[in-house]
RNA sequence: GGAGGGAUGGCCGAGCGGACGAAGGCGCUGGUCUUGAAAACCAGUGGGCCCUUUACGGGUCUCGUGGGUUCGAAUCCCACUCCCUCCGCCA
């Protein structure tokens, strides 16, 4: 959610961003609404003190006196009902609306609607060559005893998969190593629940708009989380922090569920694109005045994990099409994968100013009274597409996988064979 | 799953229909005292929305959440959520 004061003193930065987005909404329509349910809020409000001060002259009466009053303080009091259920629904209009207004974007993101206009603005290591023909990892994989999705596509259906073997191992050496670099760097680890109420969706921005990438159990009102962004924004929900404690920053490892709904036909080849996967996501509540600054703080953290996993990367700067409705700005890191021929997404990270605080009510004490923190996030570790990456580019023309130096010690073993 | 108990401000805790945004204590902040500190004493100390147009101002909401009764609810009623204790089950 994003603050109201925009609506009400610079309604053409708003137009524009929505805009830039390449969305409709009659947003003069909104101002009209957000001043005639103050106007109405204002007359109940004005009729409740008139019934609080009537209220308290009662107790002081008696006799016929009292009667009186009580029956002109009960004209009173229905006037106010009334009023104040107008107000209410007015409210819920209005906040229906407001709701699914995205947040504000920040001028340094590219224009363009789609994954293809965002702009690239950093690579990094060479992309391998290799004098033989590459095999993409469903490949590596099979050969390797690492991945099988034919036996999990028979108990679980489609994009679901079986890691195994040197697989494992990977997995857990990679979550550990980012947790390591991740505590040097004063995120507190964390193990999060991964079952959340639809507040905790909606406190992130992931409701309303992204329910149909959402599972939500049958029997209970629980949603299976598809992100450790969920429950690590929640933690200081309705909290005021203490500025002198920001930034505040946490290191979840979560497992991940993702309906993907609307990517039927995409990345169907392994376990490129999955219903579930571990990932290790930073998040950090910082000073407002900072969250530039914690956002590249992110990026480069992101990026010393990915250089010291040895693997060839570009940064898109992603465009506001691309852009999720919480976030004003996000860079990704996209890895080169041998066996696609071209850099696909590995990590992300995004600032989302106050839009998340504002919903979860995470505020700090500062001299000049409270206000909202900053929330960002970011992928230290996606397990899935790291392996898959690593894989990719490390293997070898005897079918072998060379391990990352700075890995070895976490994984016990420096070639997978 | 069964049986009980409970949810009040940063914390503890009183209040159980009428001036309650809420006693008291603790904590915190400022002051007095002191060479300094402690103690003691004095004062202040939740959050949201809105109006006036920013002030030493005012209104309203907020006592787990949402409804209801009433002229009036922290106090009564209903539903829900969470926590605790005991039994059962269980990694």
């Amino acid at each position: 959610m994003i603050d109201i004061a925009i609506l009400r003193t610079d309604p053409e930065a708003l137009k524009a961003s929505i805009a830039r987005r390449g969305l409709e909404m009659d947003i003069d329509a909104l101002g009209e609404l957000d001043e005639a349910r103050r106007m109405i809020r204002i007359e109940a409000e004005d009729l409740r003190a008139e019934q609080k001060q009537s209220g308290k002259a009662i107790a002081q009466l008696e006799g016929d006196e009292r009667q009186e009053a009580i029956v002109s303080a009960s004209r009173i009091a229905d006037d106010y009902k009334a009023k104040l259920a107008k107000a209410d629904e007015l409210d819920a209009q209005f906040d229906e609306q407001w709701i699914r207004i995205p947040n504000i974007v920040d001028d340094s993101v590219p224009d363009g609607a789609t994954e293809d206009d965002s702009v690239e603005i950093k690579r990094w290591g060479e992309v391998p060559t290799f004098d033989f023909e590459p095999r993409d990892h469903r490949q590596l994989g099979e050969t390797l005893g690492m991945i099988d999705t034919e036996r999990a596509a028979r108990l679980s259906g489609s994009r679901f998969g079986y890691l195994m073997g040197p697989a494992v191992f990977l997995e857990f050496g990679l979550v550990r190593f980012a947790f390591d670099r991740l505590a040097e760097r004063g995120f507190t680890p964390v193990v999060p629940p991964l079952l959340v109420r639809e507040q905790a969706l909606f406190g992130t921005g992931f409701f309303p708009d992204t329910e149909q990438q959402i599972y939500k159990l049958a029997d209970d009102d629980l949603y299976l989380v598809g992100t450790a962004e969920v429950p690590l924004a929640g933690i200081h929900m309705d909290e005021i922090l203490a500025e002198e404690d920001l930034p505040v920053r946490y290191a979840g490892f979560s497992t991940c569920f993702r309906r993907e709904s609307g990517a039927a036909g995409r990345d169907t080849t392994g376990i490129f694109r999955v219903h579930q996967f571990d990932k290790v996501e930073m998040f950090s509540f910082c000073h407002p005045d900072r969250s530039s600054d914690e956002h590249e703080f992110l990026f480069e953290t992101e990026e010393s994990i990915i250089q010291a996993l040895e693997l060839p990367y570009r940064v898109v700067n992603v465009a506001v099409g691309d852009l999720g409705g919480s976030a004003a700005k996000k860079y990704d890191i996209e890895a080169w994968f041998p066996g696609q021929d071209r850099f696909r997404e590995i990590t992300s990270c995004s600032n989302t100013t106050d839009f998340q605080a504002r919903r979860l009510k995470v505020r700090f004490k500062s001299e000049s009274g409270n206000a909202l923190v900053h929330t960002l996030n970011g992928t230290a570790i996606a397990v899935g597409r790291i392996l898959l990456a690593l894989m990719e580019n490390h293997q070898q023309a005897d079918g072998s996988i060379l391990i990352p130096e700075a890995l070895q010690p976490y994984v016990g073993f420096d070639r997978i064979t």
